[in-house]
DNA sequence: CATACTTGGTTAGCATACGAAATAATTGCA
DNA sequence: TGCAATTATTTCGTATGCTAACCAAGTATG
């Protein structure tokens, strides 16, 4: 029988909130939130990309991505700046500020997801990754 | 070398949301969210537990169960009854429209569940969700 | 019995997160 | 060229989800 305690969806966001807790706890001292925090990777990756490139690239909507860089622009992490081939487009760059938090934060979420996994084999884990990757795509097959 | 796309943290979010906007886009017609339906199936579960327990067994904090709490009430799902014994109890009770609702959404979340493992074998499914647990009691042990 | 501590719950304030509608800039096509 | 679709982003309204601060009621300790 289906109760709550062996569904995917209570399970899986039950586990995503306790991940992201632990992350928001290291990253409280620095001013940042996991949000912030996973956008800071991104662009660290890749700096200047279009907005909505951005939100997509984290699985996030427009109005949610746009919140985002409100408040990381008014903090003084990143800058948006009109693209001028097409200026419906904002591009999104790091300021100095932005760039230099690598230093201080660039592992933390790399250390909690060790914390997570700790007593998971590599094998186990990268079998997890990847199932949890297939189901997102399930869900999302045909919107891309 | 660790990136957002190997990111335990990350891919649990992602598939976390993407299960909670299948289910929200199956509720909207019956003006539930995934949330207020995680509360009813516990309620249809046991009916009239303790609010902050109710929170606990959701793992939601007092402050969002409460929130929860006030727009189910405001939307005739639910009721809150001081405990006779112990007056700081608030227990919560379904209404007759909260009970008679389970006929109409009460195997939607099983149904998101099943497409979103469409695939997977039953023991694939069942180590998953071993892990998911693992990693959420990891995470949270020395805390209850 | 009086005072300190704990517990259940709420309030306030902030940061996500979403859908729907509005705005602004560009493109496509008659 | 001119104006209707398209596209990128923002605004608006609502629902979570969290911390900090608080109140009321219960427990413990002297």
């Amino acid at each position: 029988m289906w109760t709550l305690d062996k569904s995917l969806g209570f399970l899986t966001t039950r586990t995503a909130r306790s991940l992201k807790r632990a992350l928001d706890a290291k990253l409280v001292e620095h001013g940042l939130t996991a949000t912030q925090y996973i956008v800071l990777v991104r662009l660290w990756e890749e700096d200047g990309i279009p907005l909505t490139q951005l939100g997509e690239l984290l699985f996030l909507d427009n109005p949610t991505i746009t919140g985002i860089a409100d408040r990381m622009e008014r903090d003084g992490l990143l800058e948006r700046r009109r693209n001028g081939d097409d200026r419906r487009v904002v591009n999104v760059y790091l300021t100095k500020k932005g760039k230099d938090l690598r230093r201080q934060v660039g592992t933390l979420a790399e250390e909690t997801d060790a914390e997570a996994g700790e007593g998971f084999s590599e094998s186990q884990m990268n079998q997890l990754l990847e199932q949890l990757n297939r189901i997102w795509k399930q869900m999302n097959e045909g919107l891309g």
